[in-house]
DNA sequence: CTGAAAGCGCTTACAG
DNA sequence: CTGAAAGCGCTTACAG
């Protein structure tokens, strides 16, 4: 008490200004509307109320341009109404869908979005234990490589998380994936359709978990539609990129020409036109191409670019309602929520009209 | 006191589990190491301590799992450590880069980032607002439209916020800018070299800021270059996207045909790319392209998107370290930094080697 | 319905 | 250097 009047007195002297500069408490909305700090924070917080309290708190708060402090009051309710969105770059046009589908459903429940780029693998795991102190409610992450310690960090976190992306079927959390192997399927299988037999694919690192998933899927369908085995037609790039994407297509058209490639993800595609380009091969009339993932940029090429929709803002936002409804009810079994691909079909692929 | 003892009486009674079982707090460790909570805190603030109260605290930290909570830190010491971002969209390209370059200065001091859409301009008043419960410690914002309201708003704010975008003159407030008008210089200028001489614009909105100064500056370079003056040359489209793009691109080409377009930003230019292929129009032979922003889109474009670069990337980190050091000196003077633009020159307007 | 008081989990003068 | 205590600004049983 007597501290606070220092305080105050301190204020004045510092600042030969009325402590009314500082941002209003309760207890001053409080004292100017005549009524208990409890009744302040009753009306603010919709409690019950008589129409009197209201109205003289109502205008106190209007008075005095009264904001509640949220760390106060989160510290209080043990909630801070944030939520964190991890993933590796937040710039990748994948993520950056998802990102948005998280934000409006964040936005939607009055809950603010936190996003971190966790590029390294160690990002991913600071990011697991700077959860602990308590600045998000929960977390969606969307992971690329996951790895023994990044599962045990997972088993670790105390505070809800849903991952986005395949996790171990023994990680007790809730998950939302999306079955690419079936993507790659539905990619190929249109290709053979339309007479393609060398079809080449350009995968991202077989490290991560979509470049591993999606190697074994182009083998199973490869085989099983008939198409042309050939070591030479499968090439990985160092990573998801443009840049890497046009030194594999590079490597790839160096050894052999397929009459069709799929791009592990769109970048790759697009990657693969360019080079397709320069060397004078028309898409679709020489090599038709496929991407994944279907972001935006599928519709900025020319031809535009078929891809697998892999539904990133479907995923996104799915993920972000596992996650409130978590917040909801903390004891709930977890849940896994798998979306089915499409396939996107546009000019990149279009056979029908090119070649005959 | 007895409150506390009644509280833990009754987790154990309610949970049928050690108290323990809940997140450990300051007291608890130094409890557990046999010191002060003073100590514990300001070992975990590296302040001043003896080598052996440090061990005692960090072992008991590392032993029970210790964190501190961010709320009640935040409360104390009247700072939350995050910053906000908030654009029309957190999806369009130009923001994605900028958000890149906002993070990664953020995340190198120690900041979290908090983004959120505003795609209306009230959404963006009632977050200035919304500022004003502490949750971030600062706004870096980047508006399309700016009105008296946002103005006013902006003026009223007593956290501090660093726009990004032209802002009147009178407004004190640490800005960054580019040079937008000087951009379309150096866009038509590079055309008028290649003998360009119908020249059209497909601007965008002329009530948004820079739809409005872009307008004027492609009125007076056309005009000092002596470009075609022809109205029929200058459409507007509904908005800064593909689709809206795609509509004006049309109806510009029904009335006329340009030998050059400049779009107001890389979406505009793209949809006017599309639409002359549609109406089999080569580019650049036929046609040169030019967009505004450099987006990433430029490079995926074939063939590639010319470009005025106007440093989204640089805006963003220039707007993102102008906040921090504005919250390490909260009353210096406002800073306004201006970024010149450059024009990234890529095949959608190389005439040298297409037209001749 | 309302008020007085405790307490959320930290940090930080102050005194020793 | 260290500890006891106050206080940051809220919310919420509890009693009336």
């Amino acid at each position: 008490m007597i501290r606070s009047l220092c305080n105050q007195l301190r204020n004045r002297l510092q600042t030969g200004v009325e402590v009314s500069e500082d941002r209003p408490t309760v207890s001053q909305v409080a004292r100017h509307a005549g009524v208990s700090v409890a009744s302040v924070s009753r009306v603010l917080n919709g409690l019950p109320a008589t129409e009197q309290t209201r109205a003289k708190v109502l205008a106190a708060v209007e008075e005095l341009g009264y904001r509640p402090n949220a760390h106060a009051r989160s510290l209080k309710v043990r909630r801070s109404q944030q939520l964190a969105f991890a993933v590796a770059d937040v710039g990748n046009p994948v993520y950056v869908e998802m990102m948005r589908a998280v934000e409006d459903e964040a936005r939607a429940r009055d809950y603010r979005l936190l996003v971190s780029s966790t590029a390294q693998p160690d990002d991913m795991l600071a990011l697991l234990d700077s959860l602990e102190h308590g600045y998000a409610d929960g977390l969606v992450l969307s992971p690329v490589r996951v790895n023994a310690d990044l599962v045990a960090a997972l088993r670790r976190v105390t505070y809800p998380v849903v991952v986005v992306g395949t996790v171990p079927a023994d990680l007790d959390i809730d998950n939302v994936r999306t079955d690419s192997a079936a993507g790659v399927g539905l990619a190929l299988t249109h290709l053979a359709e339309q007479g393609c037999r060398r079809v080449a694919f350009i995968n991202g690192p077989r490290d991560t978990v979509p470049g591993a998933a999606r190697a074994h899927a182009f083998e199973d369908h490869a085989r099983s539609l008939g198409l042309d085995l050939d070591p030479a037609l499968r090439v990985e790039a160092g990573d998801f990129t443009l840049a890497e994407g046009r030194k594999a297509a590079s490597a790839l058209l160096e050894g052999t020409t397929p009459d069709a490639v799929l791009g592990a993800n769109d970048l790759l595609a697009i990657a693969t036109m360019h080079v397709l380009a320069e060397r004078g091969l028309r898409v679709p009339r020489d090599v038709a191409v496929i991407g994944m993932d279907d972001t935006e940029l599928a519709d900025v090429t020319s031809p535009a670019l078929t891809s697998v929709d892999l539904a990133a803002h479907d995923r996104g936002g799915a993920a972000a309602r596992l996650l409130l409804e978590r917040l909801e009810d903390p004891d709930r079994p977890s849940q896994r929520v798998t979306i089915q691909p499409r396939l996107s079909v546009r000019g990149s692929s279009d056979l029908g009209s090119a070649r005959r």
